[in-house]
DNA sequence: TCCTTGTAGGGAAAAGCCCGGG
DNA sequence: CCCCGGGCTTTTCCCTACAAGG
């Protein structure tokens, strides 16, 4: 139980602290003049942001400015070491001063307004910290299970503790959990937030200066988790498109096939954010006001059938091992939703009066392309259970698709029913300009690159120009000097496997 | 004979789409 | 109406084999 600060305004109070995703939801109930009033104070966060960047920017031209005069000047001089030099270190100090001085200003009214309504929109923070943690590879390693977060209940000072603009900014929390954990969290929260919604009796309330917020998985702790945890993962494998902020920031060649993790901080960080974390509901005597209605989130009375048949599934909350070995269930022990294994089965009821959110969440929820599913063994997330089982295959190898007419197996059912066209005559795609036929598409699309005659990938070690990537990675090896096949008889070495197995046939065997 | 290159076959893995059942 | 799971298709990436030519 907490109380928002009282100085500022009642909707500020309600719709600061809240996550982008809960301020959506909260602005429909909201009034038309404070729906103004949100409005204004975000569009000067940013006018206000805008500034201190051209300020920034305009100082940093000048400084650069003086430098290069200074750097003309100490041509000019015959004797440089007597006389530059001492006037360069001493401007250098000057202008570092100055950079200081200029900061430390910009910041300082930056943060110092007296309009509350800056206070916590933590939009300038964000900005900082979407610069400094934008790529954090060390998040590859060390994926834990789902279950090893540590959920604690906030401290009632931590949820609302609005920082002083004088004292500093606040500080945002190192991140020191990994990958699939942060993810985890991230899911939890975001299916938090929907059971979070507020009631239209809180929303009343909380624009009255009267919220109450009562859940112990309080809806201030949703920024924090979104804020720090946020994380997109771009990987070969993903298929949703890297952000801007993840391509920029990586330094890799496009397709490099390496897992981006960024930081998405595209919410509000608030010192609240910062210090709240998690709950489980450690009350309970709420957990029966607690669903489990993962899907929608926000609860009511009309998904009472589900939510039964969701909390029965509660009792063996892993997905039924498919044909399966004990490695099998060992591996999908880490199968389980995020959500289920953050948050705990229940859930608070809100109860709702209107379904104007609830569906609005769900039909964003699924927009989204939320992948509540991670792989405990590679990080590698999917939007069902059963596109996770069935990649869990690829780590314990089980290979349950025989083809009945040769020794062909496969983790993936479509596999094998590609793997059986080779069996027929069939070859449906045909060049128009050759007599080639086959019965992939995306062979007859890579044939008719060779007609096209382009060739998109270029060396830049000579003039070597190809249609196929492999090819590609095949030349580039002359110009690393790899030889990774070697003989095991002789000295030979060579760039592909293809040639030595032709030397070993002519030369030793 | 060795090496490089072009071309094609095929496996692996993931995602998209549709549909029916609960 | 919605979600989930199953079935199927599509797509993409990659490795490899092999032939041709210098």
């Amino acid at each position: 139980m907490f109380r928002l600060e009282s100085s500022m305004s009642r909707q500020q109070e309600f719709i600061c602290g809240l996550s982008h995703e809960v301020t959506i939801a909260v602005l429909p109930r909201l009034t038309m003049d404070e729906l103004m009033i949100e409005l204004n104070r975000r569009v000067q966060n940013m006018d206000k942001e805008n500034s201190i960047k051209d300020r920034l920017i305009n100082f940093l031209r000048d400084v650069m400015l003086e430098e290069y005069r200074q750097l003309e000047r100490v041509s000019e001089v015959s004797s440089p070491e007597e006389t530059s030099i001492p006037l360069r270190d001493q401007e250098t100090a000057t202008m570092q001063e100055n950079v200081l001085s200029a900061y430390t200003e910009t910041m300082l009214s930056e943060t110092s307004s007296p309009d509350t309504s800056q206070q916590s929109s933590g939009l300038d923070i964000v900005i900082k910290k979407e610069r400094s943690d934008l790529f954090v590879p060390q998040f590859d390693t060390a994926p834990s299970g789902a279950e090893q977060v540590q959920l604690t209940v906030p401290q009632q000072d931590q949820l609302c503790n609005i920082p002083s603009p004088l004292t500093g900014s606040p500080t945002i929390p190192s991140c020191e959990i990994p990958l699939t954990q942060m993810n985890t969290i991230t899911d939890s929260c975001i299916k938090e937030e929907d059971v979070a919604m507020p009631t239209e009796d809180e929303a009343v309330r909380a624009c009255h200066g009267d919220l109450n917020i009562h859940t112990p998985i309080s809806r201030s702790q949703e920024p924090d988790t979104l804020n720090l945890m946020n994380t997109s993962t771009c990987s070969r494998t993903d298929s949703h498109v890297e952000s801007d902020t993840c391509l920029a920031s990586c330094q890799l060649p496009p397709n490099h096939g390496y897992v981006h993790t960024c930081i998405k901080m595209e919410y509000h960080v608030s010192e609240d954010d910062q210090n709240a974390q998690i709950s489980q509901p450690s009350n309970p005597v709420q957990t029966e006001h607690y669903t489990d209605d993962r899907d929608t989130g926000i609860i009511n009375s009309g998904h009472e059938k589900r939510q039964t048949r969701k909390d029965s599934s509660e009792e063996t909350p892993l997905a039924p091992c498919q044909p399966t070995s004990n490695q099998d269930c060992e591996s999908m022990a880490t199968l389980r939703p995020d959500n289920d294994s953050q948050i705990g089965s229940k859930r608070h009821m809100c109860e709702l009066k209107t379904s104007f959110v609830n569906s609005s969440f769900k039909r964003r929820k699924r927009n989204k392309g939320e992948k509540p599913f991670t792989c405990g063994e590679c990080g590698y997330r999917a939007r069902h259970q059963r596109r996770l089982v069935e990649h869990m295959r690829t780590h314990t190898g089980e290979k349950p698709f025989k083809c009945n007419q040769c020794n062909y197996k496969t983790s993936f059912k479509t596999n094998l029913g590609q793997h059986m066209k080779r069996h027929t005559d069939a070859e449906p795609y045909s060049c128009e300009l050759c007599d080639y036929q086959t019965y992939r598409k995306s062979h007859i699309e890579r044939h008719m690159m060779g007609h096209s005659g382009v060739k998109s990938y270029k060396c830049e070690e000579c003039e070597y120009r190809t249609a196929d990537k492999a090819n590609f990675y095949r030349h580039s090896r002359l110009h690393t000097g790899e030889k990774p096949y070697s003989c095991q008889e002789c000295d030979y070495k060579a760039r592909q496997k293809f040639n030595l197995l032709r030397h070993v046939k002519r030369k030793h065997l």
